[in-house]
DNA sequence: AGTTAGCACTCTCACGACGAGAGTGTCAAG
DNA sequence: CTTGACACTCTCGTCGTGAGAGTGCTAACT
């Protein structure tokens, strides 16, 4: 019924709009439904309940707010809270301490996953929700170099570095034994003969090498071609990490005071292929993504909401950095906290890919 | 007025102890405090619920058993799972499923913080608890080799194999500038120099050195101490990795029915320093370790047991293996697993230490 | 027209009473 | 020493009740 209202914000008039802000703002903050009466005594209206529960009456016909029961005051719904975000949020600025709390993490911060990891741990605890970020599958990664270090004699340390400065190191156990000169001549011929290629184009190019005439009589060559091959498998099988921190910040909040909402959002989030699947489909979109309750399978059944943004340079984007929590929150403070560290993210990556 | 009895195991007669026993398995296997009378119907005892009944009332004098209010039955007591695991308990034989999946999980993993985080989720998964894996500080570690390879034209990565098979990597962002064949002698110098020698006595002995004479000549000796004084440095700060995981197992457990248990639980499990000093004094500690309810300061708040073990050579204990769980467990079954992980852990650590 | 006071209505929630059920302790008889 | 019997106690679910909160509606007011 409310289904062919277009969401261009006319539908409703100023009045109406200052309310439903109104009541977004004050539910939020204290997580109990709402009342005519508290909303007229907040001062922010010369208007009485009574003309207050004409206008959320409307409200609610329109589907932006609810009622829990028919004696409690309104709720936001989903859609009153997208509203509210198209049309009538105002974002804080962020805060001078945020802002360096956030610079301070991901300066500190050197290898690619600590990157990461501090982010998703910094944002947590800023916004107090739970943070996420995702980094996607290293196939269509392209590399600068990549180089070899003996562990033990037929155990061997990969390094692969990224054009775009991230670092991968694994560990392949071959048959084979090497030498420590071997290794470097390996990595120097592996780093000038494929730079710039991605692991996949690798990796099938050393297919084709094994059937070339040359690696049949050439045992040097041979040996690379094998040990780069399994540095390449190894490393391919990591097609995404995901960072999940502070899982315990919503422990605290009222929307899960009950043993059950916590039981199944704890056993939502172990299952990350669905955030995964998530994360994904906002890659290729640019700015500040939010999804809000029943907009997705994630958010739906938890009442969650995210709010997201792709980092790593607009050329390549590298992953997706974020925040999950209940779709009560304060998403004017979250919207520039979570811009930011894309933006700081994004801006010491860069700086790591110039660094060459 | 029990302390002065001693754990002897002598104070209890051949039926107390069955009694105790049978209580405890009856419990374990349904969280319900158990009366007498269905103890008496479980065939096992030729008493009526009044004799045992007797029993249940020294047995609860003595402290193994406790009343959760008068009109229930009985539930053991810390002191009653003490002396049911000292005395009473027969571990099962580990299933050969379980010993194949450990032998699995282990023999894939490669690197040591893969088999740690590996280990620490097969047990959880087995043993529906969660699982604790630790690794202490790596001061006393003793180096086999150093390698360093260049990432970018200041930033390197390090590269450090210990006696013991574990590999340790960081990357340091230098002030100088290094060409790949640089570091390959670098590398080849530290590791000629100071293999055999802990990290510590490696950055106070390159420390030493930058007072030598030679040192302010030769300007190639100069690049390497400072590169090396970075590596160890960066190293050193990580003390211990403890990984966590399946903490979202007791979700389920009955005694984590009600929110708070759960937000307690969650928030102790979130401070890590407890926990890291328990397992530490656990670490001088040969075999299986358990540790029940009032026993610790972890255990005694949340009503848990630690099951846990060392692993690593003897001469060089690497860490201890475990899982944390309610009071209420199948110790029978859980010491086996986590006594065969530990071994199995050992053993794969000693297999990389031969390696060599 | 829009606004407001008043009022009846509905729903939640905290409180208390109550009875069924479970388990115990005890005692006297076997 | 064991056991049947019985009174006692405590928990827990249910039901009823009343206070409180908030609404919708209507009629009067501006």
């Amino acid at each position: 019924m409310v289904s062919k209202l277009e969401m261009t914000g006319d539908e409703l008039d100023s009045r109406a709009r200052d309310v439903l802000r109104a009541i977004i703002l004050q539910h939020v903050a204290t997580g109990e439904p709402i009342s005519s009466r508290s909303l007229s005594k907040c001062g922010q209206f010369q208007l009485s309940p009574a003309s207050l529960r004409n206008v959320m009456a409307d409200l609610e016909d329109l589907g932006y707010l609810a009622q829990p029961h028919t004696s409690a005051g309104r709720v936001p719904t989903d859609r009153g809270y997208r509203f509210f975000i198209d049309h009538l949020m105002k974002s804080h600025a962020l805060s001078r301490r945020d802002r360096e709390t956030i610079d301070g993490e991901v300066a500190n911060a050197g290898e690619i996953e600590q990157i990461l990891h501090l982010a998703s741990s910094v944002i947590s605890k800023l916004s107090d929700q739970i943070g996420v970020v995702f980094m996607p599958t290293l196939l269509q990664f392209t590399i600068r170099s990549m180089d070899f270090v003996l562990i033990s004699e037929t155990r061997i340390m990969c390094v692969i570095v990224g054009t775009n400065g991230v670092v991968v190191n694994r560990i392949v156990d071959t048959r084979q034994t090497f030498q420590r000169e071997e290794l470097e001549k390996i990595g120097r011929y592996i780093t000038a003969e494929f730079s710039g290629m991605t692991l996949d184009g690798i990796r099938r190019r050393l297919i084709r090498m094994t059937e070339d005439e040359r690696a049949l009589h050439d045992q040097m060559l041979q040996k690379t071609i094998t040990l780069g091959i399994e540095a390449v498998n190894d490393v391919a099988p990591v097609e995404h990490e995901l960072f999940v921190e502070g899982a315990a910040s919503i422990l605290t909040k009222p929307e899960f005071a009950d043993a059950n909402a916590l039981r199944r959002t704890f056993l939502a989030l172990q299952e990350k292929e669905k955030l995964i699947e998530i994360l994904n489909t906002f890659l290729s979109e640019d700015g500040l993504q939010i999804l809000i309750g029943s907009e997705s399978d994630f958010t739906q059944v938890h009442n969650f909401s995210i709010v997201a943004r792709r980092y790593g340079s607009s050329s390549a984007p590298l992953g997706m950095v974020g925040i999950i929590g209940p779709m009560r929150m304060e998403y004017a403070r979250m919207a520039p906290l979570v811009d930011y560290l894309g933006l700081a993210l994004t801006r010491k990556i860069e700086e790591q890919e110039q660094d060459r």
